[in-house]
DNA sequence: TGCGAAGTGGGGTGGTACTCCGTTTCGATG
DNA sequence: CATCGAAACGGAGTACCACCCCACTTCGCA
């Protein structure tokens, strides 16, 4: 979180011109769209598009950095509702539809989906770590939510239905199919 | 289905050559192991492996053909269980386990994980359907299983929790947590 | 043993990620 | 407003990849 000195007009320009040509890119090819084809959409040089975002990861995190705040905005709101269980299994769904329907989030959430990169230091998930958390804590505060459950492996699976669904029909519907059997579990409840 | 015609010797050699050179480059390198790099290795042109495998797809499922199939043959092993719950979730647990440890598995059985192709004509994925079905029928006839749920949803349900699970610290514990998490339910019984 | 078909692999094409470095542009300063 | 150093740029270069073409080799049947 060092603050950032302040960066040239042109610097900031072509940034915003690769965010822009990135989103519509990995929007119609997934989240290993060509760099070069982003960059040559952007009207820049590569070189400067490997500049700004020296790993595709850190590119990927700068696209859907809002769309996540988004979400991390929606679950700041639920807080509020008296059913916590159902606040906190509603935004895990927002969250599964999301990442099925728009391509290259999960891929991009997921660690990069790859192996490799030491320092992933993904804010995004981070920020759905916090946001995500707090539902959490209440949810299991009221008895709705087992205890021994931590958010990070609730948005592990959340993202893993996510991925898997993406490239189906119906993304949509799969993601929020399987995550509600994988809530309300898949034995029959033994009374 | 069609009963194919015996091949030459030498194709024969070379073909077993590429699937033992690719299943030590896949376990190296992952699902996305350069397969100029797996010719080199096997001591064949490109071109001979192209030929051989018309997609990474099909080489992939040629590399993972027997393991998968040890799979099944386990779950038909479990068809004998008394307790047709407990089987159906152990064999799922066995398929995890298997899908995050061994690189490259998840990615071969999850449709290719990317979109695309029109033919991915999986075999690998239909063998674990039949042989699953089977132990999933058994356990919903018992009562153990909820009802509404196919066996094309708990193993996508698997591979994703697989994919997700395979580039952490411990693939399989973290792919068994996660799989009885979705098994059990994420909410408390309500009684 | 000969010969045709099956099989091979080197080299070509076009694409990618990423880097080097000479050139351009910004913007603070006098 | 002119100057100038630092910041930023981008095209050309490297190295890798998947995949294809086609002249050549090898197999195995008769």
């Amino acid at each position: 979180m060092a603050l950032e000195r302040p960066r040239r007009a042109d610097a900031r320009r072509n940034y915003d011109r690769i965010v822009a040509a990135a989103e519509n890119e990995i929007a119609q090819h997934g989240a290993d769209a060509s760099l070069e084809e982003i960059a040559r959409r952007a009207g820049v040089g590569s070189a400067t598009l490997h500049r700004h975002f020296p790993s595709r990861q850190s590119l990927l995190e700068a696209v859907f950095h809002d769309r996540v705040e988004a979400l991390c905005a929606q679950a700041r709101e639920m807080r509020q509702s008296p059913d916590t269980g159902s606040a906190l299994t509603h935004w895990l769904e927002a969250v599964a539809v999301y990442g099925a329907t728009t391509r290259g989030l999960a891929r991009s959430l997921l660690g990069g989906g790859r192996e490799s990169e030491p320092p992933p230091d993904s804010t995004c998930e981070a920020m759905l770590v916090d946001a995500g958390g707090e539902l959490l804590s209440l949810a299991v505060g009221a008895g709705a939510v087992r205890p021994d459950v931590s958010i990070i492996e609730l948005l592990t699976l959340v993202n893993a239905i996510s991925l898997a669904t993406e490239s189906g029909s119906d993304p949509a519907g799969e993601a929020t199919r399987l995550l509600r059997l994988a809530i309300e579990g898949v034995r029959t409840t033994t009374h």
